[in-house]
DNA sequence: GGTAGTGCTTCCAGTAGATGGAAGGTCAAC
DNA sequence: GTTGACCTTCCATCTACTGGAAGCACTACC
């Protein structure tokens, strides 16, 4: 199979697809003519791969879960650990992402929104000292 | 002031303060022996851009803020327009996190995680066609 | 005057995870 | 034999830095 029908199989792109090979992910055989040649086993591993990377898993945590995949012997308990300490760390960015959006929602019904220039997003971020900034800038921001 | 005191007060790294002039973002003046040369204007705007960055704006949205800044004409609804812009893009990250997080949750509750091979989540990335997976995988995933 | 230590300079490389494009070889069809 | 789709490699680009090497500049101390 060349790299086009496994890209169109796998959902996973091309170009995308000899970027894995290059850091090891798949080693499709090649060829007499130099193409990539996939084996049923290859497209697998890429879809498996397309599906991993949609789950928003590192491509170092995608080279583990690949060769936990193809281990008869693995045991549910590596590849659960893999994936609560994926789980947490979106957990972490979601609250961090929460946090965000609320100083921004509040910063957003505070402005007016017209066309004079007093803003207090515009406050906010110029005097950053009192709350929020880094703390080596609080004493020089209270000026 | 030399670029090191700038750092401190501003909560800003000397590395990234070099980058941000690289990029054009702010504009020390140089001493006689080369050193850069902050004015306090400069500081304000590494203060300035440390919060944004804090606040999650990209730096292309940074140097429209900082144009935004120094112009005494501005109208608060163009900066209200780029935080609403910002705030949408953190709200659709949030909402695709907690999704995976869903699903990644449902996963790890289903997965016994002892020492045998069987793994639902395993599965979920080896079968990833009948659900969640690219459009055109499916076809090839129903054997 | 020499030297140690700190701070400054530039330049280059690397991070994650691709993506875009140029230059060129291959293949099937007409 | 030529067009066009597909394949190849290699190099550059993106975001936003960060680390490190090599080499001046400045201050303090002996």
């Amino acid at each position: 199979m060349n790299i086009g029908e496994v890209a169109e199989r796998s959902g996973v792109p091309s170009k995308t697809i000899r970027y894995y090979e290059e850091i090891g992910l798949v080693r499709p055989l090649r060829s007499g003519n130099g193409y990539r040649d996939f084996a049923a086993e290859e497209l697998h591993r890429l879809a498996f791969l397309g599906r991993a990377r949609s789950l928003g898993f590192s491509l170092e945590e995608c080279r583990t879960l690949l060769s936990l995949y193809g281990d008869h012997e693995r045991s549910s308990s590596d590849v659960k650990a893999i994936t609560r300490s994926h789980l947490a760390r979106i957990d972490r960015k979601v609250s961090e992402l929460q946090a965000l959006s609320r100083t921004l929602r509040d910063l957003v019904a505070r402005c007016h929104g017209d066309d004079r220039p007093d803003c207090p997003i515009m406050e906010d971020l110029a005097h950053a000292g009192t709350r929020g900034c880094p703390a080596s800038l609080t004493a020089s921001c209270t000026d």
